[in-house]
RNA sequence: GGGCCGUUAACUCAGUUGGUAGAGUAUCUGCCUUUUAAGCAGAGAGCCGCUGGUUCGAGUCCAGCACGGCCCA
């Protein structure tokens, strides 16, 4: 329980009242009384309604909301009283209630929840206002809400507490509302064209996928290192060989790196593959899908707003060889682009210093990541991505250095990842090795090793496309937030003590 | 991992060259039947992030640490 001494000033009067309640047979958390409107009820219902036809109607609403002000007189209290969906005021007047509920009224805080019955009408400052009949106690609040006026702005306890944050900051749970429309968006796109949802595993006996450090776990029962999946691309492709011909999944993945405004340990990603399709097909699958987003969420406006910068969506996008990209958008000569020597005297001069076990293809994107990607606000595909640096893509038929991928920009960020399948087990099985040569010359991300994919590949995969979208990433698009933990409700931190 | 910034009442924030810790909101006690950042009068509320150091004296200066933010790797 609670010992009074530690605790603030106001909890404790708040505590001494919520005992003063029960001492006189009033519950402080009932479950018995029933919520038939909501807020949005009241507003859509009465908000259109001239003040005489709310006076000769007199249309009852029962409600239920924590109250976020009171504003209390002698024989009269107002309030506003907020639920899922907005906000409304009550009126509480000492003549138009029982003499006993008023009494319990007055002792109301702001932070309880409330229960209200009453009929609408205007005060003289015409707002819609409920005037109360009847009054309950729904749950009593022990804790001070934060300053009405300032709110909550502290980082740290937004994040942290998320429910206050939510409480409080009512413009943050129309983010989290949005980001649930965005998922749905998405779903229904997929699903419209015949792409089958499925799940497939998050603990993995091998981490593939992606180049990036895991999670590591265990399976007591089994006496196994289990690995939390850092993408669910090997296992989707596996469906492919099993005769799947168009799957996605929608989920999280895990990746064991450092936190930024860009990173979470723990982050949605898309993924969809189609049998017979090409990288060059998903381009246009993916211009597709942000139109359809723009209709269902944005009033098919193609023109949206990310932190100051206007960004058109409008197909087709801009598209850029990745070599041609860091010569036209970096301003790399092609000449020492072409020569690792060279390659790697310019990546020096940038501040970037090569691994043992990084290549060309590795360095020319870290070229791209400091030179190229920043400058990308508008949507901009660059295609045809260095082999090194793609172990899962198919090799391009003309440029056998280079394979069929392309990855999407918009505003300095990579949205999207996709390519066309490498579906020839041979040269998988080569990929593979060559990472793990990386591996033992100390690259940690180097990929896994995995005999049962190659085994799947030998089955014989059909040709496909694939693609993956960061989700936390398009929802900061789409509701213009600056950091990943603006779209995560509970974003990872350190604890607090 | 590095740099810069922040941490003072429940919340939002002040705090002068180092000299007894401040405001508004919230809370409590009065008054108040159409207020809305209600109002008026009064009262209470602090581990100044933590640990050390300098000093007669530290919220303030110095060092380390913790947590957070932004930027960089």
């Amino acid at each position: 329980m609670y010992t009074m001494e530690d605790l603030n000033l106001v909890m404790k009067e708040r505590l001494k009242k919520a005992q003063m309640f029960e001492e006189q047979g009033i519950p402080l958390y009932p479950n018995t009384y029933k919520v038939l409107h909501k807020t949005k009820d009241v507003i859509t219902g009465a908000g259109p309604k001239s003040d005489e036809e709310l006076e000769r109607e007199s249309m009852r609403f029962v409600l239920a909301g924590r109250i976020m002000a009171i504003r209390s007189f002698g024989k009269s209290i107002f309030m506003h009283i907020q639920d899922e969906f907005g906000r409304i005021q009550i009126y509480l007047q000492k003549n138009k209630l029982d003499a006993e509920k008023f009494k319990l009224a007055k002792k109301f805080d702001v932070g309880d929840i409330i229960y209200v019955e009453g009929v609408a009408f205007r005060t003289k400052t015409k707002e819609l206002t409920i005037l109360a009949e009847d009054v309950a106690l729904i749950t009593k609040n022990l804790r001070p809400l934060p300053e009405k006026y300032h709110g909550l702005k502290d980082v740290e306890i937004r994040y942290r507490q998320r429910y206050l944050d939510l409480i409080v900051n009512t413009h943050v749970r129309e983010v989290f509302k949005k980001r649930t429309e965005i998922v749905q968006s998405v779903r229904k796109f997929l699903c419209d064209r015949g792409f089958l949802e499925v799940e497939t595993p998050m603990m993995q006996l091998i981490p593939g996928g992606a180049t990036a450090k895991p999670f590591k776990t265990f399976h007591n029962a089994l006496g196994i290192e289990l690995y939390l999946r850092i993408a669910p691309e090997l296992y989707l492709k596996r469906l492919l060989v099993g005769g799947f011909e168009k799957v996605f999944e929608l989920n999280r993945n895990f990746r064991n790196e450092g936190i930024s405004t860009q990173h979470n340990p723990e982050f949605t990603m898309l993924e969809f593959y189609e049998a017979y399709a090409t990288y060059e097909d998903f381009m246009k699958l993916t211009e597709e899908l942000f139109t359809f987003l723009c209709e269902q969420l944005n009033n098919g406006n193609l023109k949206i707003t990310y932190q100051g910068n206007e960004i058109d969506l409008t197909p087709p996008w801009k598209r850029y060889r990745f070599m041609e990209s860091l010569e036209q958008i970096g301003g790399f000569s092609e000449d020492t682009l072409k020569d690792f020597g060279k390659t790697a005297e310019l990546a020096k001069s940038m501040g970037i210093k090569p691994e043992k076990y990084e290549g060309h293809g590795k360095l020319l994107t870290k070229l791209f990541d400091v030179a190229v990607e920043p400058k990308l606000i508008q949507p901009t595909f660059i295609t045809h991505y260095p082999l090194e640096v793609s172990p899962l893509s198919r090799r391009n038929d003309m440029e056998p250095d280079f394979v069929d991928r392309f990855e999407l920009f918009i505003a300095g960020r990579e949205m999207a990842n996709a390519f066309s399948e490498l579906n020839d087990p041979r040269d998988q099985k080569e990929r593979f090795l060559k990472q793990l040569e990386a591996k033992r010359a100390g690259d940690e991300e180097a990929h896994e090793m995995d005999e049962d994919y190659i085994r799947a590949l030998e089955y014989g995969m059909p040709p496909a496309a694939g693609e993956g979208i960061g989700i936390d990433r398009l929802v900061m698009l789409f509701t213009d937030m600056p950091s990943i933990r603006d779209v995560i409700l509970f974003p990872l931190l350190k604890p607090e003590k």
